[in-house]
DNA sequence: ACAGAAAGCGGAGGACCCTCCGCCACGAAT
DNA sequence: ATTCGTGGCGGAGGGTCCTCCGCTTTCTGT
């Protein structure tokens, strides 16, 4: 459009073309707000539509809605895990793991319109997930273990197994509910997690 | 179609009509079995075609799939809510509760296709269970109190809570896991049941 | 410059969801 | 036995999901 040749973006990631990267990114920033603002289902042939593109776009770019969905989600998922070193920097472990947890819930409460299309990919192994779920897992992770030199939480407990646990959490919570009961409900957690006296 | 006037069942509860009765029952039928069956999401249409009767009727008799599953589902909870007592009379609160768990969790790996809906059903409040979910939550309550008795359980614990706790273990869950994994969980989730020292 | 390849696009199409409404037949009342 | 009211029935219809395929646009090689 603008200079001859090739002006874009020359030796970027998978996209050759320039225009197929903008459709893509621009499909997920209104899929992004769409499914922010939603309160019942939202529609993928809106979204393609807002986005003045096809439908077959959308799919060709997000096979699934799932990978829709994923690709919304983790694109603002490094706050919630890259604020771990904060919080251990600045509590004691076992606390850090309760701050972490409601930061974590506070991200998911925005996100209530994807939680049973994650749900669904994630138990289904259908979203290959070298992507998000790792990246919640390797932040507890974190947090477990310096827990665990620190002598306050239990080491005897696989960082996937708690990532199942608040996820369930989240599942078995209304969007009503929220908060005390999803704060009873991490504390009942938490106790799991400290360590055994025996 | 045998007798000449009434041989159905005159004075039962809701549907006068024989045939109405029948059509309920055959389609739940239909269904229980379509779910336990199926691997991927089950039809309603199929269901319907197969019961022999329109979609519409499926609908009169069940408004939402919400409501087909969850009649579906509380068809046979009896079972798993009536075996507390047996448990209890047998082994001590602690051992029984996570006797129960597994027990429900049996039950509900053969429920895998509905729990996506169930699980939107009690969130939303959708299904305003007066129904299932507080069947649940009474056995578990049973068993906790028998346990704050007996000491060996926490008796700072909502019994609703631990519904939501297990129901979550459940929903974080896959399929091919089951076996170890749950274990583990439902290790963990009992070790915050534990009375606590402090 | 030009032509060929293929990446990328749009939307028609088949399946399913749930709603809505006109018709049937069951059963009661006469 | 006949008639009437109404509970119950079936399926058409509008919306969404996702797949598939023919056309367009961009890039590459000469």
């Amino acid at each position: 459009m603008a200079s001859p040749s090739s002006s874009e973006s020359p030796a970027a990631g998978r996209p050759v073309r320039a225009h197929a990267r903008r459709n893509r990114e621009n499909l997920l920033a209104v899929a992004r707000s769409a499914f922010a603002t939603a309160d019942g289902p939202v529609s993928l042939e809106g979204i393609a539509k807002q986005a003045g593109v096809g439908i077959g776009t959308l799919y060709r770019h997000f096979p699934t809605r799932e990978a829709l969905v994923e690709a919304v989600y983790s694109a603002e998922l490094d706050d919630v895990t890259g604020c771990v070193p904060d919080l251990l920097a600045e509590h004691p472990p076992e606390v850090a793991m309760r701050m972490w947890m409601e930061r974590y819930g506070a991200f998911v409460s925005t996100k209530r319109a994807m939680l049973d299309t994650l749900r669904t990919g994630w138990v289904s192994g259908r979203l290959a997930t070298p992507t998000t779920r790792e990246r919640i897992t390797a932040a507890i992770g974190a947090i477990l273990e310096s827990g665990a030199r620190a002598g306050t939480l239990r080491a005897d407990v696989e960082a996937d197994d708690v990532t199942s646990m608040i996820l369930g959490v989240f599942l078995s919570t209304a969007a009503g509910d929220t908060w005390e009961r999803m704060d009873r409900l991490f504390d009942l957690l938490l106790d799991a997690l400290q360590p055994r006296q025996g």
